[in-house]
RNA sequence: GGAGAGAUGGCCGAGCGGUCGAAGGCGUCUGACUCGAAAUCAGAUGUGGUGCAAGCCACCGGGGGUUCAAAUCCCUCUCUCUCCGCCA
């Protein structure tokens, strides 16, 4: 959520951001709402602070033993002019709110313009994509014929785009999901978290999953809660509503959850293997920031997810997202795209943001500076470092030799319990 | 699931329907004292909205109601705690 002040200081400013990104909003509406609060809010103060001087006499008055009846009913009638004003303030609060919902983030003044990922810049590339004197198989064959991915079981027990991993294929998702963490503890500074994996709605809205989005969540109608899509969800609301002390800043947390998503609209598309499944795993970056280090701080949580790439020697490329593909909530975002031999091309594994004061606006995370009067909003940022499911793709695509086996790479060993080599069976 | 108790400012904790944005304590900040610190003393110390400003308005878990007036009365929801039951 932005600042209402943009409606009144510098619509053009919002308008041409609105524009770049695609999004079709009704500026010149939002105007008339926002105006109009203002205008009744003034009016209904009015009268109020009429009233409640009225009544501190009538207080007065009885106080001393006197009889202040006709006072009384001299501001009944204000009573309901309030409520009447009261009700048309609440209207307009309603109907600015749900739209005001449904605008998107500023794009950061350094984004590209351009319409779809097309027009997404490539930053860097790390590593070279392998060669292979063999044809490089797909990670559905691989995980089948190393009897570590059954997708024919998975629909039995719950539908399309579910899987379930057997023996070493669990075992690395698992000895990934620990890395991870472990790497981000250990060298990169964060604090672990393990989070529930159902929050309620205040925390979608807080993070903008909601109420735009609802479409694409798993939702458990009779306690009010929804499965998250991201632990970006509960790890950002960790501080809604709070202050924090400016000594506090920066908080760096990092957590694995399992994430689930309905994928509505996407239909037919990744439909094979792991690459796009209702649950997977991941390990996400959360960051709380003063504003004056949010973008430093952007660069180094990228660099942390590349990290994990660069240890389990997959080649991967950072493409920053133009206006027209920057996500709602975000002012810029990083994509890291892994190579996949499977499919000869690059692919989403991380997704890096900052959303400067937009999810701290609706979350009212704030912190206080010593010797300033307002607390003022946080920056959030987030990353996934990395989608879990999407790694072990990448592992066994990129790390498979001839024969059909898969090799562990350097940094995983100690998690796999002595096995080198995945075999096939 | 059954029975009971509760929800007030950063924390603890008072609060006859009007003088309560809210006592008191703790904490924090500023000043005095001190070579410095501790102790002590004095003062300050919630958030948001609106307005050029003075100010005004709102908020005592959420929502609704009664009243000229609600932290205080009524209804309702949520959450927390205690006991019992069940349970990984």
């Amino acid at each position: 959520m932005l600042d209402l002040k943009i409606l009144r200081e510098e619509p053009e400013r919002l308008a041409h951001a609105l524009e770049d990104r695609g999004a079709t909003v009704d500026v010149a509406r939002l105007q008339e709402l926002e105006a109009r609060r203002r205008e009744l809010l003034t009016a209904v103060e009015a009268k109020k602070a009429e009233r409640n001087a009225a009544s501190k006499r009538i207080g007065e008055v009885k106080r001393a033993g006197g009889d202040a009846a006709e006072a009384q009913a001299a501001v009944r009638g204000l009573g309901e002019e309030i409520a009447t004003l009261d009700r048309d303030v609440a209207e307009t609060v309603d109907a600015l709110n749900a739209l005001w919902l449904t605008v998107p983030n500023l794009p950061h003044p350094g984004c590209p313009v351009g319409r779809d990922e097309s027009a997404n810049p490539e930053v860097r590339r790390w590593g070279r994509p392998p060669t292979f004197a063999f044809e490089p198989r797909a990670h559905w064959e691989l995980g089948e014929r190393l009897g570590i991915l059954d997708f024919e079981r998975a629909t039995k027990l719950s539908g399309a785009r579910f899987a379930v991993l057997w023996g070493a294929g669990a075992r690395l998702e698992r000895a990934l999901t620990a890395f991870m963490l472990d790497l981000h503890t250990g060298e990169h500074g964060y604090t672990e978290l393990l989070p529930p994996f159902l929050v309620n709605a205040a925390s979608m809205t807080a993070t903008g999953q909601l109420p735009k989005f609802e479409e694409d969540l798993f939702a458990c109608r009779d306690d009010d809660l929804y499965l998250i899509p991201t632990a970006e969800v509960p790890v950002t609301n960790l501080h809604r509503d709070e202050i924090l002390d400016e000594g506090s800043l920066p908080r760096r947390y990092c957590a694995y959850t399992p994430c689930f998503r309905r994928e509505a609209g996407s239909h037919g598309q990744d439909t094979r293997g792991l690459i796009r499944q209702h649950q997977f795993d991941k390990v996400e970056l959360v960051r709380f920031e003063e504003p004056e280090h949010s973008y430093a701080a952007l660069e180094e949580l990228t660099g942390h997810a590349e990290a994990v790439l660069q240890r389990l020697e997959l080649p991967y490329r950072v493409i920053e997202l133009c206006t027209g593909d920057l996500g709602f909530s975000a002012a810029k975002t990083y994509d890291l795209e892994v190579w996949l031999p499977g499919q000869a091309r690059y692919r989403e594994i991380s997704s890096c943001s900052c959303f400067e004061s937009f999810q701290a606006r609706r979350a009212q995370i704030r912190y206080r500076v010593p010797g300033q009067k307002k607390p003022r909003l946080v920056h959030t940022l987030n990353g996934s470092g990395l989608a879990v499911g999407r790694t072990l793709v990448a592992l066994l695509e990129n790390h498979q030799q001839a024969d059909g086996s898969v090799r562990i790479p350097e940094a995983l060993l100690p998690y796999m319990g002595g096995l080198e080599v995945i075999e096939p069976r």
